[in-house]
RNA sequence: GGGCGCGUAGCUCAGUUGGUUAGAGCGCCUGCUUCACACGCAGGAGGUCACAGGUUCGAGUCCUGUCGCGCCCACCA
């Protein structure tokens, strides 16, 4: 067999990567009834190219669902992306800009044309990584949020909630994003701590010398103010009560208002109210039924209420409201005060608060089953910590501003009728009103927020609303992977909307993995430009050893720290498994057998060949417990000790000493099946090397642990051979020996044939074998005394340690009995090897 | 204000229900062109597990507190 002298993954990857999707070989048929294991993928945006974070994702679920596949079971990765409203549209508007232009001058139809080019390039670019990524979906069945399937099933499920009540439209005071142009939801906007300022501002009580102070962060929103409250308990209370503030600026008169908003000892004690333009404020004046004044505007510029500050952008009215207050002494004061300002989670801009018109859904009576169905264990976070943070936010849940004024997205299915004035909500776009059968129909112009669709995500991708195979062969899917910062924008949704419109939860099982940080931890961001790209890294050192560098470090839950030093060692290691299968290539695969029967298995041969087999049944049932339960590090860590430290470093060097290589090839050839999920590509590559009769070593079996493979009879002599030869090059090396010449040894021990010549080979020692002691032989060598007198000390130490524990009658009685034996047993071990010290160093 | 998490070898991190001598990768030191691999081989140094108490026969692991760091949520004038 012909092997390259060099690991170079570039020549083989991108060839597999095609032949996967090419063969279709991860594409599975529906089968309702039969078991199955299936997941989602987590749709990525169609805004950019895929970075360290989809990547670190995808190679989570990859590992998960080729494991999977391998174990036997009918097993589906359905793709996909998202349309990402705000994102995508913020993308073009860019592109736009650059060529001098807006969305509104190339209106809506031009502008969506646009979007979906943008999409085309953009989309594709993100399938065309994945594929070369390996990844194994199904890609026939890839789907995007805004496909004609996906788009029928969010017109059904919004019709769905509105009929039952549960969508309703309102005027509210909302988040808006000035440049942007549209409302959030509380979600997308981000709080970011600014240090700001508190001004005190006098407001002369009408018919008193009182002047009342109130402390405000936002001075210009006071041309708004409608009221001032103070504390029902606040010593003024009875005597101002029923009184009216002069609006400073404005001339107005202002109530005066008791309400625990105003906090007893904080600031001035007296509170602004500005209905309009804080949540806070909209909320007290419904309670006090105030009128409300709109002084800012959609585009953050004040309104011709602001009198004569109309028109000033709301930054340059806060200077100008300031400068007038303080000209005509009504400034108390100005302090410096921290706050956390709302930010467009997408563009940054400062969030204003307006009250708006918009569409709203109802939570709290779709998150009570959803709370349920985590609480009873039919959906499980993994680690199982997160739950916490899901419940938090589901108790306190607010209802959802689900409409947004953009162009890139689902267009809300309701109409307006302009002969009667009523709505109609429908699954196909009507001709006439249902109510007065007037023509006049004109649609909403607001789409939905992207994560409605995505919500819908588990079932829409299978072909939901119809009760299709698909349907019924995948839902309820088994896994979700993902990132803890969408559990609320994504997660929490697809369980409510799965419930509500599937009648069973989304997914069984939830498996929350970390960020990936930069070497010192440190967030990456192309601001920093502290990012990794995945094409530029996959191609540097082969996807199979940034696959493995990503999970090597994946402990549940735990953000990753990714260097190329990391990733320089496990390619490192992929080199280790291709020269190692250079030298087993190098050997005639099965000398005992002639013809076409060379492959017939023939089991274990000698000593070595039981060992390994014993070890790697052991490695197979830890990589399953592993992958089973999302410990994909673990998994990492077993294989690379199993293939770098068991069968390079022992194995092969045992069996170049051997004759029969059969059992070699078997064994490799599972261990390259164990090794697959985490190395697709290298573990394809040498597979196929092999000419066995399976199509993909994608679709062979995954080796399970088998009780009649163990052989601990093999480990333990094993060992001792193991044990012997390390001491000797100990001795050696101690000695700076030449590593050349035969040495001697100074040891009497048990041993038999087969051993003794592993013994000399490996640690390159004379053994002298006396006939007449049978099994025991007498090895002479010079002695490090030094290095034995460290130890017998060590071990005295030990020794002393244990007896202590024995002497002490609470731990004979109290600690188990496994534990008791198992210390005995380490006493026992350390006597004898201390017993064997002594006489070393006494002769 | 509420919630979650972290602090283990020079660096980055493992250490699942408490149990014997706490591990890995990289880095470091010593010696090797050993016929698969210098992306390698062999040997080695390096940790009072942040700190202080407590529970226990036994604590890196459980409890309380302190210090340091990070994240999330919240209508904090």
């Amino acid at each position: 067999m012909q092997i390259d002298k060099v690991y170079e993954p570039q020549r083989f990857e991108p060839h597999w990567a095609d032949w996967w999707v090419d063969e279709r070989l991860f594409h599975v048929e529906a089968a309702p009834g039969k078991p199955y294991f299936s997941l989602v993928i987590p749709p990525p945006n169609v805004t950019g190219s895929l970075h360290m974070g989809h990547m670190f994702e995808h190679a989570i679920i990859d590992a998960q669902i080729r494991w999977r596949r391998m174990t036997g079971i009918r097993t589906l990765w359905l793709p996909g992306t998202d349309h990402a409203g705000i994102a995508t549209e913020l993308m073009v508007d860019r592109q736009l800009a650059k060529e001098g232009l807006t969305k509104r001058e190339l209106g809506r139809e031009k502008f969506i044309e646009r979007v979906w080019k943008w999409k085309e390039e953009f989309g594709g670019r993100i399938v065309e990584q994945m594929k070369r990524a390996g990844l194994s979906c199904d890609w026939p069945r890839q789907r995007f949020t805004l496909d004609a399937g996906l788009s029928r099933a969010v017109r059904e499920a919004f019709v769905r909630l509105y009929d039952k009540g549960l969508i309703y439209r309102a005027n509210y005071i909302v988040n808006w994003c000035p440049r942007c142009q549209t409302v959030l939801s509380d979600l997308e906007v981000q709080h970011e701590e600014m240090q700001g300022h508190l001004w005190h501002i006098r407001y002369p009580v009408e018919g008193s010398d009182v002047k009342l102070v109130v402390a405000t962060t936002r001075p210009e929103t006071m041309l708004g103010d409608t009221a001032v409250a103070i504390n029902p308990r606040d010593p003024r209370a009875a005597e101002l009560e029923g009184k009216f503030a002069r609006l400073p600026l404005m001339e107005r008169a202002i109530p005066i208002v008791l309400d625990e908003m105003a906090e007893l000892g904080f600031g001035s004690g007296a509170v602004k109210i500005t209905p309009a333009h804080d949540p806070n404020d909209f909320e007290a004046g419904r309670r006090h039924n105030l009128p409300s004044i709109q002084v800012i505007d959609q585009h953050a510029k004040m309104t011709a209420e602001a009198g004569e500050f109309a028109g000033l952008d709301r930054f340059e009215a806060r200077k100008q409201v300031v400068k007038e207050l303080e000209k005509r002494g009504l400034l108390e004061k100005v302090e410096p005060y921290a706050l956390s300002a709302g930010i467009c989670h997408r563009c940054k801009t400062l969030v204003e608060p307006l009250v708006s018109k918009q569409w709203w859904m109802s939570m709290k009576p779709l998150a009570a089953p959803a709370i349920k169905a985590v609480e009873e264990g039919r959906i499980q976070f993994v680690p199982a910590n997160w739950a916490k943070t899901y419940y938090e936010w589901m108790y306190n849940i607010r209802d959802w501003c689900i409409s947004r004024q953009l162009w890139w997205g689902h267009r809300i299915p309701v109409w307006y009728c302009g002969g009667c004035g009523k709505i109609v909500v429908a699954r196909e776009d009507p001709d006439r009103c249902t109510h007065c059968g007037s023509a006049e129909l004109r649609q909403e112009s607001d789409v939905l927020d992207t994560w409605f669709s995505s919500g819908l995500w588990p079932f829409s991708t299978l072909g939901w609303p119809d009760d299709t195979p698909d349907l019924r062969s995948f839902y309820p899917t088994s896994l979700l992977v993902t990132g803890f910062d969408i559990i609320f924008f994504w997660c929490a949704r697809m369980i409510m909307f799965g419930i509500e419109m599937m009648g069973d939860v989304p997914f069984r099982q939830v498996h929350i993995h970390g960020l990936v940080r930069d070497a010192e931890r440190q967030k990456m961001s192309k601001t920093k430009g502290n990012t990794i790209d995945p094409l530029v890294i996959n191609d540097k050192f082969g996807t199979d050893a940034v696959r493995f560098a990503l999970l090597v470090s994946a402990a549940p839950g735990n953000d990753i720290a990714l260097s190329e030093d990391r990733i320089d060692a496990e390619r490192a290691f992929a080199n280790k498994i291709w020269n190692a299968s250079r030298l087993l290539f190098g050997k005639p695969r099965n000398p005992a057998l002639t013809g076409g029967a060379e492959d017939a298995p023939r089991g274990p041969q000698s000593l070595a060949d039981r060992w390994i087999g014993s070890r790697l049944n052991a490695c197979a049932e830890t990589a399953n417990k592993a992958f089973e339960q999302h410990r994909y590090h673990e998994a990492a860590e077993t294989l690379y000790h199993f293939w770098w430290g068991d069968f390079c470093d022992w194995y092969l060097e045992f069996k170049k000493f051997e004759a029969d290589w059969s059992y070699a090839y078997e064994l490799y050839e599972k261990a390259l099946r164990l090794l697959h999920p985490l190395m697709p590509f290298i573990t394809e590559e040498l597979w196929h090397r092999l000419d066995l009769p399976g199509k993909s070593i994608a679709l062979a079996e995954y080796p399970r642990f088998d009780p009649s493979e163990e052989d601990h009879g093999a480990e333990e002599r094993m060992q001792l051979v193991q044990e012997l030869v390390t001491e000797a090059r100990a001795i050696r090396a101690d000695n700076k020996m030449d590593p050349r010449r035969k040495m001697d040894a100074a040891y009497s021990l048990e041993i038999d044939e087969e051993r003794r010549g592993m013994i000399e080979r490996l640690a390159n020692v004379a053994l002298i074998f006396d006939p007449q002691l049978k099994q025991r032989i007498w090895l002479d060598i010079p002695v490090d005394r030094g290095r034995l007198e460290r130890e017998s000390d060590q071990l005295e130490k030990q020794i002393a340690a244990l007896e202590r524990q024995f002497g002490n009658p609470e731990f004979l009685n109290k600690a188990p009995e496994k534990v008791i034996a198992a210390m005995r047993a380490k006493r026992a071990e350390y006597e004898k090897k201390l017993a064997e010290n002594r006489a070393a160093l006494g002769g």
